[in-house]
DNA sequence: AGTTAAGCGAGACGGTACGTCTCGTCTTTTA
DNA sequence: TAAAAGACGAGACGTACCGTCTCGCTTAACT
């Protein structure tokens, strides 16, 4: 089982626990969990224009030259402290009862769910984050999003293979219709995402029998 | 008949036009003009964090204060200058020949185009900035994009009143799949976004006859 | 009797009073008086600093365009307020009863009578406005300072040639060793002006008679 | 014993001389210097107000921040930069040979002298915006004058004492009469201030014997 | 036990944008 | 033609954050 799923950008974050040990004083965890709590918690409670490097500095009691010397930059940070938090909350699909097509309603309605919380406030931050540092999404996309996008897709596969999801078009399409849905109207603001609405838009596309 | 299409925050553009001849020397047009072309040219030259007041200021040769005169924040004027340049570039869906859904497949398919181009990079910068400032991207939305939406929608459901669209889930919901989707996309840089994917995309939600 | 003794900057104002009646609207006397007011009233009442252009235009309800039609600078609009007020609040040196030297006395007695009020202030702030501006006090002797020294200097060497005034330095010197040492220590706030000190330092420096 | 005589504003300089090493990045030396350097220049150059926070930060490669964290305000840098100066310029009272009398000549003439160049001309700037600002030279008073007030009065005192004075005044009302002539024909441009006048004034308020 | 390498907090610093302010000029309409 | 109304360019104001930099103290591994 990997602890990490690769996502960290901080160096030496996971050389501590691997291999040599090193000299000098070790990296303080405290301090690590401190900024990334921090940074956590301000997006949430401050919003992200308010997430500076310096009133996470503040807020952890901890020097500015420290967070710059573990993250090279300020989306770095806020896509690791989103990434600390969420990993837990946002689990993967389930492996749970079920149809294929009834496991990805379940998904597609905590996900709604999710959203209408501080995750889906702080998720669309550091994506935004990302758009204005870099032009797109895609770092978040490579460092959260792609291992889960995967997963549902071969869901959904699986579901089209076993005739359970009567839908033919390629799965990957099926998955951005029903995600892109979600994330369209909760950017733009256009209704609340209810589960309830996630489950008939994952009836909508995959089309499941019965 | 008001020209515009309520889309414009500044103040006083449009009570200019209109009736009552103002006391006082009146708005520059030249000025606004200068404006609105500098940020647009500077946002896709530059990119969005370059795109400052002060470089607007700067590269249009008019003064800090005139800027704030007439525009409340920065998210305004970015705004103001996307539509000012948008208008003409991505007009509303065509009332040409064919079937609803030939139109819809049309539309999906040049805005998948525009996406491609300088266009869709402006485009999400300015999203961005209304997610970074506000929270969310519905002031983009209210000035930007519902007046496409709802005329979209509305072919939609005439599509299906008339039998050429068969999908029989709500119009917005079929909307959003195609729109959501290719935005969604475009946004985490999962794939590009030819026109041929959009139209296999409205076949795929909008399942038209024949 | 001359109403005005020379020193108004603002140029029209007699011309109005005098002989050929100019074409056009003619100068309103009101609005003149009221950007004075306006200006000695904002002088006195919010400081040197707070009485920009535009608080006089606000405060008078006047144009800006107005008083820079009138006055070429703030300095000169400030000392024609200060003249407008001061010409009689500080009468010239009095003609009444006693020696020359009992007349000095009373008139340092009222002049650090007259410091201590509105007056000293806002003359203070004009004089510095001036030295801000053109970086000597010059332009304030020319106007209001010189009229009045030169009386006084006129009423001291009279006062020497009958014999009442001991001290026999040119008449110059000792005005200014009185007026000097008055104005030195209102400037640098060493003391409070009183006329008691105003009547001791005439003795001292003139040393009159008995 | 310090060694400054309690006239710089500037938070911090005397402190890093003094005990306790700080903990943190010290003070730069170099930056403070080229502040009061440039602030100083610039003054004697370009006139007061041409010496603008923005342009002594220019003038002298120091962030704007820099100066506003050390001096509280514009006229606490101006004093503090006519001050770092002066102080060699202008010495305390000369302790050299002769009477009293004597000596007050002497100090007096070399003030006339000095007040005839660019300290002069600074001098008074920066008191004319210490006014300006507060509505009186109280401030420069305290920071500058008043020590060398101190101790020219109690020159003349002594002077009074052993009988080298015979004028019997109050030793400040006699200092009062010679530099406040000096002041107020400087700045009222009456004469220009020659060491000549400057002596036979002391020689007209002391009354030296012989 | 002493040395050495790194972690870390405190805080100075140059740079740059922020949003506000006043100045003095300019351009209209109204009287 | 005077005056009011108000747009405008210029540029200083004081603040904030950025990212870099010196310091000096602390902590552990290595000698």
């Amino acid at each position: 089982m990997r602890k990490e799923t690769g996502l960290v950008i901080a160096k030496g974050t996971s050389d501590a626990a691997a291999g040599a040990p090193r000299r000098g004083r070790p990296r303080s965890v405290e301090t690590t969990h401190a900024i990334l709590e921090s940074a956590y918690t301000l997006m949430a409670a401050t919003g992200l224009a308010a997430t500076t490097i310096d009133a996470v500095a503040r807020h952890s009691n901890v020097s500015k030259m420290t967070i710059y010397k573990w993250w090279p930059s300020r989306e770095a940070l806020l896509i690791d402290a989103f990434l600390h938090h969420a990993a837990q909350m946002l689990p993967l699909p389930p492996t749970s009862a079920g149809t294929q097509a009834a496991r990805a309603r379940r998904h597609a309605a905590a996900y709604a769910e999710a959203l209408q919380g501080e995750f889906g406030k702080v998720q669309l931050a550091v994506i935004s984050e990302c758009i204005s540092k870099t032009g797109s999404a895609e770092l978040f996309y490579a460092r959260y999003l792609q291992f889960r996008r995967d997963a549902l897709v071969e869901m959904i596969a699986s579901g089209q293979r076993d005739g359970s999801i009567q839908a033919d078009a390629p799965a990957e399409d099926l998955y951005d219709a029903i995600y892109g849905s979600l994330f369209y109207r909760y950017v733009f603001g256009i209704a609340p995402i209810t589960p309830a609405y996630a489950r008939s838009l994952v009836d909508l596309v995959l089309r499941p029998k019965g």
